[in-house]
RNA sequence: GCGAAAUUGGUGAAGUGGUUAACACGCCGGAUUGUGGCUCCGGUAUGCGUGGGUUCGAUUCCCACAUUUCGCCCCA
């Protein structure tokens, strides 16, 4: 037997009723806030994903999925989704006439060859959305703004965690500062957090071994290295989600490890029973991403959200979805001469609104009355040659079991009246 | 890349070094001579993740691998 592929799944029945609705919620917001859909390639040159993301972390060499083509080309299957936009960006030389920003959402497959575990799939489903041309306030206001009305669209109660790491002088300081900090300490860190200071050590700050530890604590906040117009945009910023009633929290430990960030990061938590804090997503400014992929020095913002720990956290907060998994007619005939009649009246019948079924196994009254309740069928139409001789059908109320004969011809009528 | 636990039918699962692998749900058929969902009866794993090994004999013990779940690393 073939398998399905280590840390894949599928999507169906119930669970793709959900996403449909989850899409819908998405397509509904972006299109107010005026964000276009944009899918770019699933796969790309590795260089795209391994340029910007540095030499900090494994990412590279590890997570992502990389293959050599039948031409000889390294691909790389996409792990996140903001290198493919910013790719487009710069391919397509849109940064030629900015008369108006650039803003595109997207809902795709991701990749990352990871080891699968609670909310970790190594195929996976990310919403994001980027907004490029603006280095306004009103832009991080507009990406932070979006992220979190989808949520509350969805019914989540979500937290949003900011922190700013300011522009790259102050982020330059700030890390200078950490390395200096934690050197005399670093007997008390963990082994990785030993390992985190030569290659990132904005990263300690995320340690779980050492959360608590007043080396931890203790150590240089962000928000003391912004210079002064850092720290006045980062006010203005919190000014504006008090003005539009966004809750934040600000956390000085959160940051983004990637040395094309700046100013504002944020990250969205819900609180969900039985699984606790769940990161849903983040984002941030991407001033210097841009100019890394070698394009202009354009200024970016932009989040992204897992998709599957969403539907995890609605699930697990027992949000109702809205799905239909009811028909509306279920269409039974008795032999086969009715059959033709059947087919007819179901075809008429999807074509004037209403979601039928029928029997395609044969099944005889007695399976087609079972089936009809399987698919929740809420009106039956029963064919049996002798009513059909005066063209008409039996239909049955599936709630109330009343029963009435209607000719054929009747029936949109009837049923738009009842259903 | 590292670590822990798990893997029995369509589903939930019980179980044992030795004839036919419980039970329940579901599904199929029948009682029911074409309007059912109740009830009753019958049928539903030549098989216990895959491959080796130990043994007279393994689903049961051992090893390897795969997959699943959960951690670590990492998290663009």
């Amino acid at each position: 037997m073939i398998t399905k592929q280590k840390g894949t799944y599928d999507i169906a029945g119930v669970e793709g009723k959900k996403r449909e609705y989850v899409n819908s919620i998405i397509r509904g917001i972006c299109e107010k806030y005026n964000y276009d859909y944009i899918e770019t390639p699933v796969f790309e040159a590795t260089e795209l994903f391994h340029r910007g993301v540095g030499e900090t972390s494994d990412l590279v060499s590890k997570e992502t999925y990389d293959f050599t083509d039948r031409g000889g080309r390294n691909i790389t299957l996409r792990p996140e989704g903001t290198a493919g936009v910013v790719r487009y960006f710069i391919e397509n030389k849109l940064y030629g006439n900015m008369t108006e920003p650039i803003k595109v959402f997207y809902n795709e497959k991701m990749y990352r060859y990871e080891r699968p575990q609670s909310g970790r799939n190594r195929e996976f489903t990310q919403f994001g959305a980027e907004f490029i041309g603006s280095d306004d306030i009103l832009a991080d206001l507009d990406i932070i703004s979006l992220a979190y009305q989808t949520y509350t669209l969805l019914g989540l109660d979500v937290v949003i965690k900011i922190n700013s790491l300011g522009d790259t002088e102050s982020r330059n300081n700030y890390r200078k500062a950490l390395i200096e900090y934690f050197t005399p300490h670093i007997n008390n860190l963990c082994e990785d957090c030993k390992e985190r200071l030569n290659k990132n050590p904005l990263r300690i700050l995320d340690c779980k071994v050492d959360a608590s530890s007043d080396i931890l604590n203790n150590a240089p906040k962000t928000i003391d290295y912004l210079n002064k117009e850092s720290l006045d945009r980062y006010n203005k910023l919190k000014e504006y989600l008090d003005l539009l009633e966004i809750p934040y929290e600000e956390d000085q430990k959160l940051v983004r490890g990637l040395d094309y960030y700046n100013h504002v990061v944020f990250e969205i938590y819900a609180d969900i029973p039985n699984v606790g804090h769940l990161a849903l997503g983040g984002g941030g400014r991407y001033n210097g991403l841009i100019k890394e992929l070698d394009g202009p020095e354009v200024p970016a913002v932009g989040f992204a959200m897992g998709y599957d720990r969403t539907m995890l956290a609605l699930s697990e907060a027992n949000i109702n979805i809205p799905i239909n998994d009811s028909i509306d007619v279920y269409i039974m005939y008795v032999s086969d001469d009715e059959k033709e009649t059947a087919a007819y009246i179901t075809q008429n019948l999807r074509l004037n609104g209403f979601i039928c079924e029928t029997d395609y196994l044969n099944k005889g009254l007695k399976g087609e009355f079972k089936s009809a309740d399987r698919l929740k069928a809420k009106y039956l139409i029963i064919l049996n040659d002798k009513d059909l001789e005066s063209n008409e059908v039996n239909v049955k109320d599936n709630t109330t079991k009343e029963e009435e004969k209607v000719n054929i011809n009747d029936l949109v009528e009837y049923l738009d009246m009842h259903l």
